[in-house]
DNA sequence: ATCGGTGGCTAAACCGGTTTACGAACGGTA
DNA sequence: TACCGTTCGTAAACCGGTTTAGCCACCGAT
């Protein structure tokens, strides 16, 4: 009864039960092996009593077809992965992502795809590309200038990078990263404010034009002063990690060097939070005293006391459709040569965060431009 | 150059990139498939000269080694699943979960397997585990009596359950749940709180006994009460869903039925953040008018005002204890027969949402009982 | 009685690697 | 020169399924 027959009592006390596979099922039901794949996959081609039988028999022995075996004669894996170039620590530990994952994982579930992790190995993104079992890749927050980056697109996985440019001949998903900084900023302007403080994500690349999501959005910050006359100066630009810790000693360090902005600009929420608690810590009241807007509208924004005045974008949203333009590139892998691009909006949430800033000091800041 | 000769035009148009294989390599280089294997797997069985040649072609023209097929053949995947009863979209809205992930991955990156995430497939876990390929898994939010369990046990994969019991033959790691509560409903009862309201997570398991997470706090809430010569009444315990919305709804619900506790003890903080936010809305003070408890000590409670006193469990040592369990579990198979649990510690973590209720509050809530 | 068609099943090829068993060439020793 | 032990490489089996090509028996039609 118990697994396979000759080999009970090849080591004692070890786990005694082998894998059932094809082949026994079918010598103990006295057919092929083909009958018994047919069984399950095309039963037609087998007469009603013999596909039951079979059935019955796989059944009772505890027959599962091995997931590894039909996926190399199927060819796919029907599983999809989800490329971060951090650390999967830092990846769980990020709030927008797990909103993002929550897109994408929503898709491959109802299709009936796997999600895997896919972060560096032994800190190269391509080998830990070669090893992953999936048939596409959703690529986040990978720079545009990876070093690894053309080792990605030569691995010909198809692919779909989010918050970045088309690569030829694969799919992009991108938000309007300026417009909604430069709405954020039209309304600091518009309430008065002058003296203001950016803390940029990360990777603060300011350099090579529309490269990266702090590029883009600072642009637009710079886009909304412009317009109105004015102009940011390179000085109220600071990195802060996209994290509560990160904003909040960000902001502290500025504010114990001497800068004082009568509003900050976050390019995350979870820094603008951090920035909240530091005020909080520093006695300055929000919004009377000090205005701060974030960016991503996450849903910790309506829960911050006050709530957090930010720019939306739809990041759920963002992960359907990576999911989707993923498997729906899998479906048809020709495709067209253009490289489809899909844009989708942003637009500014006022909450409670942002205020006029007080008398006293907007005349302070117009005095000392 | 391009692909695999005989094929190129086939359908014009088409992708001509076909996937390089050994053959293929082997082919070009003049040698054996085997040779090709040895160049990479094992060099020593090859002259020098020939594995530098070998690696060279096939760098020149390439190849990776299909990562299914070797999986097949080397009979492992080197790839761990996460397995949860929930819809992925609930498994990354949940703060609590992401930061149990956080360990697991942690601890599996570090060793090079990857992270398969598995929920119901079409409603069945067994056929989403079936399709799996995974080496084992860690299970978490698996209730005692959920209907496919027995399936799972039978399928004979390795397992680490988490915060469940073991299963004969398998792994856990369980949280002192009832030391906590307990810890928690002493600290309120020793500020003198009387009336309390309890938020049970979802799945309100009271009857039999010891069952399922819900079940151990409450036994831990209701010892403090019988240590203190009291009774915790069964009205005064509600459900609510392990989210913000969840518990803000729920206080808010409890509180428009005319319950007017002195103090909330939440079994998750999420909830609790939810409750936060509802007394914020009645406008009722916290933590002069209203003490909460939360449970499980994530992040944010940090970082709500006021900081929430809540229960410590060490989530995400749990994920990395659960990881490091199986990949334990997949090196030794036997194992010895007796099961393995391993019971973490909790501690309750005094902030600023708790406090003596207010002297009138507290005159009225005596005389009521 | 012969032929053509079809239903039911099987043998063998295949997916793309890894690994085992073995053979040929080579160098050193008796 | 015959013998032996390495070194280097190959053919073939194997992992566990799916799928194609084809065999055989049985049926009705001519």
């Amino acid at each position: 009864m118990p697994g396979v027959p000759g080999q009970e009592e090849l080591v004692v006390g070890e786990a005694t039960e082998q894998r059932v596979r094809i082949a026994d099922v079918a010598r103990e039901a006295g057919v092929s092996k083909a009958a018994v794949s047919f069984a399950f996959n095309q039963p037609d081609r087998l007469s009603a009593g013999t596909a039951a039988r079979i059935r019955d028999v796989a059944d009772r022995m505890g027959y599962r077809p091995h997931p590894v075996a039909r996926m190399l004669s199927a060819g796919q894996t029907s599983t999809i992965g989800i490329l971060s170039p951090q650390a999967l620590g830092a990846v769980f530990a990020n709030p927008f992502f797990a909103l993002f994952a929550e897109g994408v994982a929503s898709v491959t579930e109802e299709r009936g795809f796997g999600l895997l992790f896919i972060s560096p190995f032994h800190g190269s993104l391509a080998t830990a590309l070669d090893r992953a079992t999936v048939d596409g890749v959703v690529a986040i927050g990978l720079d545009e200038r990876h070093p690894e980056l053309d080792a990605l697109r030569r691995g010909g996985l198809p692919t779909v990078v989010v918050d970045a440019p088309a690569w030829p001949g694969h799919r992009a998903i991108l938000v309007d990263d300026e417009g909604g900084a430069r709405e954020a900023a039209s309304h600091l302007l518009g309430l008065g404010h002058r003296e203001v403080l950016v803390l940029a994500v990360q990777p603060a690349i300011d350099e090579s034009g529309d490269q990266g999501v702090s590029g883009r959005r600072l642009a637009g910050y710079r886009a909304a002063f412009e317009a109105a006359g004015l102009s940011l100066p390179g000085s109220a630009v600071v990195d802060a990690p996209a994290t509560i810790e990160g904003g909040e000693s960000a902001f502290l360090q500025a504010w114990t060097s001497g800068a004082r902005p009568s509003a900050v600009m976050c390019m995350s929420d979870a820094a603008a939070a951090g920035v909240l608690a530091g005020a909080r810590r520093l006695g300055v009241r929000v919004p009377e005293e000090l205005s701060i807007v974030g960016f991503d509208d996450l849903p910790l924004t309506r829960f911050t006391d006050p709530p957090l005045t930010t720019v939306h974008q739809p990041v759920r949203r963002k992960g359907e459709a990576a999911a989707r333009m993923l498997l729906e590139a899998l479906r048809r892998p020709s495709g067209d040569d253009q490289d489809h691009t899909l844009v989708l909006e942003t637009r500014l949430m006022v909450r409670r965060s942002t205020a006029a800033p007080s008398g006293d000091r907007c005349q302070e800041v117009v005095v000392a431009r």
